[in-house]
DNA sequence: CTGAAAGCGCTTACAG
DNA sequence: CTGAAAGCGCTTACAG
């Protein structure tokens, strides 16, 4: 207690105190350079009896570096980026980074104003879920400016950083397969689908060919609807298109009334997919005020972003997202990047998983007609 | 782009070419001090043309504040503390700071770790959700390095920091009110109750007076099952100890297992509490299991940490909890401190909302055997 | 209103 | 292995 009564303990006091100069009892500190036994024992005893604690900030202003990765995110609240966040945060703190966290809410000025932000407090990296895939100026500059960049959940055409991103459209092609295959003609898609790389929705459900899309360049709501729709197309299975709905917004209340007005039109689909979580909330809220029993009167498969959701409903095929290990690896990424690594750019694709209950496997073409 | 050969542009660059000194050309771009007109338009036309950006590093060793501040989170994976920091993360925006996050799950040295990580970067201020509710050596130490601290969720004892609390007590006791109102006399509950500042669940129960326990004192879902208590003492309804099921980990699984051992057994409760969202998953799984029907059946109250929880089961009463309320409540308390305020010690307490449907409430007394 | 100088708390060459 | 000196990019008194 007596001891505490001086302010700010610096490297100047430790070293007058250890009878060095600071050069030294900073070697010793930080870790870097020689020094005798005999000096670093003295010095190390005095920054312990006085509490010294280095001030990062006077190291990174030298250094260059500051330990620290930015993240931009969509919505840290989400169950999907607070997955991803998590995910970085571990990898970042075994290396001893700190992570500072920002989110965009999927406006790009918003994230514009974040990466600025960011960069001026130095972060030796930033990793970011681009929420316009078409400008990025900004990042452009993060990297001109020596500061890596990594794209998560999706990427801007052309830009020249690293990105993981997931299979979106291979989930979805193969959850609809799992559903065609079970004799299904009829599955409903509930979709996202509010920012559009793309444009019109019809013209891309009547494309004859989709060896063309570059899913990449897609949001993925229209990477999962790209997968419903080759699915359907290798299957010879034609779409009808009023069972693909747009809910156009980010919003399980939204989903909820589209699915509402699909289950009950005269046409109603036999199995239903959803694009993604909060979709997949308003889909199971329809199906509860309509009193439909899953699978047998209608089969179900949801992209998950919420482990359990599928654990609340065993009757529910959850497509799962490997979260923590997008943000994993998203923050080895940038780490390597930070350490000096120029190999080329790299473009992870994680494959989410399908897990189907054996009960549910066998009661799938139960609901096909 | 040929501009933008210079890799850094300093205060000293755009001081040079704007032909004033970098005092001048500080107080400027820093917002501080006075300058002329002719020389704020020019230097600020040198900075756009260079595309100066402050290094906040700097600034940051000079004055003394980083704008920033950092948050312990037990889980940001968590929707409970990822709807915290959400709440934090927007009043930090507005206000101009960045926020650092880190996790401890609930491991006290993490914590400390993390604590210390926070104060070596320099952050303004410290949001702790504190694992240990005796000891707080770490924190008192950040206090006396005038780094302010606020906790959320649960407080430590004696520690002369600001806290936001929720009022876990109340809501609980109300829930259970409400059941104990409709007629159920044997009302169960699952809670986790995994630390412990109080010891053996026996002697808790057994307690004949609950006046002189203080709530802040306990762990959260140690709270609730205070309320639960209270709730059966005030209606004279005697506490069944077999009813009380302490899972003992925070597992939707664990509460999952130990729910069905609950409904499977002789003396089945006819209504259910659980206290948090996790061990309401777990509830809701053994329920799926067992194929009972809500709330005809059985009554369902659950402190939900998920809005959607009671969008998905219309039948579910849930207990929200004012999450992002208790984020911003916690940031403008901590930026308060940072700007000096140096009123007494807050302890703010929130309270949790009860939601229940109308159609749940006619039908609650149906399940009271 | 402005500039020269000092300094925030460290690290980095550079002699010794 | 060690210390004196310079410097990271800003801000802060302090004269003018």
């Amino acid at each position: 207690m007596a001891e505490k009564r001086s302010d700010k303990i610096t490297i100047i006091e430790v070293a007058r105190r250890a009878g060095v100069s600071t050069a030294t009892a900073g070697r010793v500190l930080g870790g870097y350079g020689y020094a005798s036994d005999e000096n670093k024992e003295k010095v190390r005893a005095v920054a312990e009896e006085l509490g010294y604690r280095p001030n990062l900030l006077a190291r990174g202003l030298i250094t260059g570096k500051t330990q620290t990765i930015g993240v931009v995110a969509g919505d840290i609240e989400s169950p999907f980026y607070a997955s991803i966040l998590r995910g970085i945060a571990d990898v970042a703190r075994s290396k001893g980074f700190g992570v500072i966290v920002t989110d965009s809410d999927e406006v790009f000025q918003r994230e514009r104003d974040a990466v600025q932000l960011l960069m001026e407090k130095q972060v030796d990296g930033i990793i970011v879920a681009p929420c316009d895939l078409e400008s990025s100026r900004h990042l452009q500059d993060a990297l001109a400016a020596h500061c890596p960049v990594v794209q998560i959940d999706r990427f801007v055409k052309g830009l020249k950083a690293d990105s993981v991103t997931l299979d979106n459209r291979g989930a979805a092609k193969e959850a609809v397969q799992i559903l065609l295959r079970a004799g299904h003609r009829r599955i409903g898609i509930v979709a996202e689908l509010e920012q559009s790389t793309f444009g019109d929705l019809r013209t891309f459900i009547g494309m004859n060919s989709f060896s063309s899309v570059e899913p990449g360049t897609l949001y993925p709501s229209w990477q999962r609807l790209l997968g419903y729709l080759e699915a359907h197309a290798e299957s010879g299975v034609p779409v009808d298109e009023r069972l693909v709905r747009r809910v156009g917004a980010y919003s399980s209340a939204a989903a909820r009334e589209e699915t509402l007005d699909l289950l009950r039109g005269g046409d109603a689909p036999t199995a239903l997919f959803t694009a993604d979580g909060l979709m997949s909330a308003g889909v199971m809220g329809a199906i509860s005020t309509l009193g439909i029993e899953l699978p047998r009167e209608l089969s179900l498969i949801c992209f998950d972003d919420l482990d359990w959701m599928s654990f609340l409903r065993p009757s529910i095929t959850a497509i799962a997202q490997p979260l923590n290990e997008m943000g994993r690896a998203a923050a080895r990424l940038i780490l390597a990047r930070i350490g000096g690594d120029d190999t080329p750019i790299e473009q992870l694709v994680l494959a989410p998983r399908i897990r189907m209950r054996d009960s549910v496997t066998s009661l799938l073409s139960q609901s096909a007609t």
